[in-house]
DNA sequence: CCAAAAGTGTTCTTCGTACACCCATGT
DNA sequence: ACATGGGTGTACGAAGAACACTTTTGG
């Protein structure tokens, strides 16, 4: 048989091989606003049409590489929160090619990124309530993202993701409330925030938000690692 | 460009594309002891090595239904709780060829399964803490694997898809223990279970784990269901 | 009658939740 | 001086955690 002959890197030669391609949902947070990261598609079909930021994935990469190379093209950050969500392969999913797309999510400090990069690809940041239709099965990409947003910021402190390096805790919670879509009491928010001891006080204030100012705060990360090596849980709700 | 000539199922021919598999991680539970499906490697590189059960993602079928097919072929099972794990997609991964795996993970019971067919294709039931080492990544597959299942575990009553139809709460009970690797408080166990009222009680007795018998229940999956829209939350632990 | 597993209740502590007022400051 | 958002404490009820004995029955 042929199979032999061929070289160590192509053993599968009768099997067929896909298109794999990565599509990511960009969060970003801006003025008690949750927000989406969405541009015009380069490639037809529906090129032109709005799109999460994609990308094949290429020979020489693994597909999270891919995703974080095309979020850093496109926002020129680096070291962003960025997770695998899921695997899209119906298919009928793309007319285009018979594709797959491993959809990662990221989470990005919506000041930072580089704003004219941004605007040179036609990026576009929409609010998540008032996103209109995106191509092929992108919207089902963003309801499945938004979920798991929600499952993971329970449980673990994502949300620091988000919020500047800096932030209050009037910003913190007006992020939970716009994940979670409920008004929380300040009372226990805070008080539950500040019994996990996560947090680094810092002697600055931040007065945009009021007159009398907001105290700022750091998210102590080295302290969570250590204390979730040892089984402790973060956890913001108990529902 | 040859581009613009091809049909509609091909636009985006200048990208290369990439081998799709799919691995199984199938978990089953006999005897108050955790296992897992694993069976020798039907083709080279490696051929004959032990390995998770796998396939490749034919042109005609979605990820999970490749999962599903060769779930099928090897235990002809139907209807198996069956979820996306994680993508493997490390351009070293497979010295075969350049091949991306969307690893699945399945909960069986145990004693449903064909055995007939399990034996035709050399399929080994392995207690999961003596597993020897497997073939390409599998390893690290499976301990992804486990630490989803406890993580799902907690919140999410699937373990009784480990679990025969008709069981009682002491095989239950072994059932989390084996899973979390922990001795749980009989008292607590018993009457956090019942308080969710999601097990009908039946009038039968298993006797084979002791004299006195213990008592059968069924878990009530269309109540669950009912609870679960109106966003109630299955879960046996706190932390 | 005894070994072996099934089944059951109470107390204490912790945590979640509901709820209302004073503080600081810029205009 | 006042409007605006920041910050704080207490009391009640629910749920988790610790803990030991009785019941059943086959051999």
């Amino acid at each position: 048989m042929e199979q032999n002959t061929l070289p160590l890197n192509d053993l599968y030669a009768p099997e067929k091989r896909i298109y794999v391609a990565t599509d990511c949902i960009i969060f970003g947070f801006d003025k008690g606003i949750l927000k989406l990261l969405v541009f015009e598609r380069r490639v037809d079909p529906f090129k032109g049409t709005l799109s999460l930021i994609g990308s094949f994935v290429k020979p020489n990469e693994a597909a999270n590489d891919a995703a974080r190379r095309v979020l850093n093209e496109i926002t020129g950050l680096d070291n962003i929160f960025m997770e695998e969500l899921k695997t899209y392969s119906d298919v009928e999913r793309d007319p285009g090619a018979r594709c797959i797309s491993i959809a990662h999510y990221a989470l990005i400090r919506i000041d930072d990124y580089d704003k004219e990069l941004v605007e040179k690809h036609g990026a576009i940041w929409y609010e998540f309530d008032k996103l209109p239709k995106l191509v092929l099965d992108h919207d089902i990409m963003i309801e499945d993202a938004l979920s798991r947003l929600r499952r993971k910021a329970k449980f673990y402190p994502i949300g620091f993701e988000l919020l500047p390096k800096k932030f209050t805790i009037p910003q913190f919670q007006k992020l939970y409330e716009a994940i979670f879509q409920q008004t929380l009491d300040t009372r226990n928010f805070r008080k539950k925030l500040m019994s996990l001891k996560l947090l680094i006080a810092l002697d600055e204030k931040d007065k945009s938000g009021s007159k009398k100012g907001a105290f700022l705060y750091k998210f102590d990360y080295k302290k969570y690692k250590r204390l979730q090596q040892k089984g402790f849980n973060f956890s913001l709700f108990k529902n």
